[in-house]
DNA sequence: AATGAATGAGAGTTCATTCAT
DNA sequence: GATGAATGAACTCTCATTCAT
């Protein structure tokens, strides 16, 4: 039912997103698509859920690996691990990210930075970066940014190399003056 | 009636932005409403053309009067002058960076920032700055992205002077990096 | 005003008639329309008589200028001027043939089918013709309708010499049985 | 739904066919109405297209069944079997020809005509009548004419046995004339 | 468990009519 | 007298949700 919901909204949008569309495309009933999401509000939340955890996860265990390596280095394998998960989940990235803002407020990405910032911000403080927990948020809210504005413009952008490129000299420019900041 | 727009806007999301309410709040009649806007979507994208020309045009006037100043100066002074912008429309900018999304897009968020992207890749190709049109638009949306961020967490945000600061830190530390790779 | 009326419903049809338009087309205000018609039906009665006095008027004077004719030579005459009247009033003739049903009813129809069948009855009558009221209904109504189905097949039918031909074959042939009925 | 249709288009006429109204003569509710038919023109098409198909059906077949019949008893049959399928059809004959001009034009009334007069003029020629497509579009139109006049002035003309003489004393004289026109 | 017809509140929009200027 | 902005009731149509089968 969250790949119908998905279908529906890549190839219609969040304002054709109606739960009869989701339960045809999924092959079901409307009655059965309440059996398993109390409402429509709980289907988008589910879907937006997944994404998050994909992204998160992997991103999370990307920083987790990166903790030994050189700041640069760090950076690099993490924003290419961010880039390959939405890489790997290209469909719901994509839906989301034109889409999905309709449905319901932007608070999860909120919550995704949050959840990315904490972690990251240890990292940092470590490679000694001066108040390591705004650069943390800086960082992964221009990243988010950089990546929202590529996919709005392009579809294809995630598979642009240039854009870790990007991304990773963006990071690392902005840390190097953090670390001089020190 | 914008203003009344922008109230419902905020006191109740865009979920809630109805033309009934919205004459309401205006102390008219629907009616009347619709003797001004053809529908719900022309007064919706009046607010969008509203906030995007008071953005765009004292950034625009901005990049253009940094043309002659030293790189890092001529950053402070465009960031500046973007965040005092946004400050002068403050319940503007937190309406739509909230909800507007869900009202039919994002489209123009990417036309405004195709619009400050040129003229800002003309300055930072004067600059020495290597590849200037991908790196005005990397600027842009990482600086976008950190402002979104920075809004969602808190509304407050625009009025903290550190965030200038990690601003022109982030697009300085990026485009001293580029200027290198020439 | 009323020609403002007739040139809306000929361009635009039934479901387009508002006040507004035809006052914009009048060149004048709403609240001039509302100065001279106490409301919309008013407008649309007024077109209605107009049309209505005008054929009737013509096709009253025919049947009276017919009495002494011989009968044939008097369903000529008066199918003659009908047409010609209609013929005068084309405009009107195709806008209340094709539209005007749809604005408050076709009583006004059957009202100038009476007016017109009482001194064509006494016409047949003093001609001979049995049960001459009756028949007199028939004629009016038949030829009513013929013009009426070849208007909609072909708003040029009144210009068809052939038509009133028909007509009068039509009526003679019925009132011929009617005679011999005596 | 129809028959609900078709209540409210006899009891307060076109003007006050809303989509509500026939729901609730119904016993059903809009979304239910929405459920069967897309939008409320094609409601009125659906109750159209019923008596079309029941009228023209069953003339047709009449004027099948008097190929072989001389003129005169041919006329009368179909004449015959014309009332007689409007009279199982009162209500519907009465809500169509008193309102439903109003809803979307009289096209169906050209095309209905349309049917019966190829058939018909077939008929016509084998009996010698001169111009015979010309000549059944004549009988078809002023048989429509003097039914929807009587009908319009007396709802209760079907029953009377007069008309059907009267009509095909119409159609016999006129064709008596064409004939003759050989 | 699954179905999908039924529901009905509520959305956007129109337009005849009024009345202060 | 003329204006036309303001009004708001009424309309058509949608869709999340329910529940008898």
């Amino acid at each position: 039912m969250l790949a119908a919901t998905l279908q529906v909204l890549r190839k219609h949008g969040a304002a054709a997103l109606t739960t009869t569309r989701v339960a045809e495309v999924a092959g079901v009933s409307v009655g059965s698509l309440y059996q398993y999401f109390p409402n429509k509000r709980a289907l988008v939340a589910a879907l937006k859920l997944q994404y998050f955890e994909q992204i998160t996860g992997r991103t999370l265990a990307a920083i987790h690996a990166a903790r030994d390596l050189p700041l640069a280095a760090a950076v690099a394998h993490i924003v290419g691990e961010l880039l390959a998960a939405k890489r790997d989940n290209r469909v719901m990235a994509l839906a989301l990210h034109s889409s999905l803002a309709e449905l319901g407020g932007r608070a999860w990405v909120r919550q995704a930075g949050a959840m990315l910032s904490d972690p990251l911000g240890e990292l940092l403080r470590d490679a000694g970066v001066a108040r390591s927990d705004v650069a943390a948020r800086i960082v992964v809210s221009s990243i988010e940014g950089v990546i929202a504005a590529a996919l709005e413009s392009d579809p294809h952008a995630l598979d642009d190399p240039g854009l870790a490129d990007e991304l990773v000299t963006l990071a690392c420019g902005y840390l190097e003056q953090r670390r001089r900041a020190c």
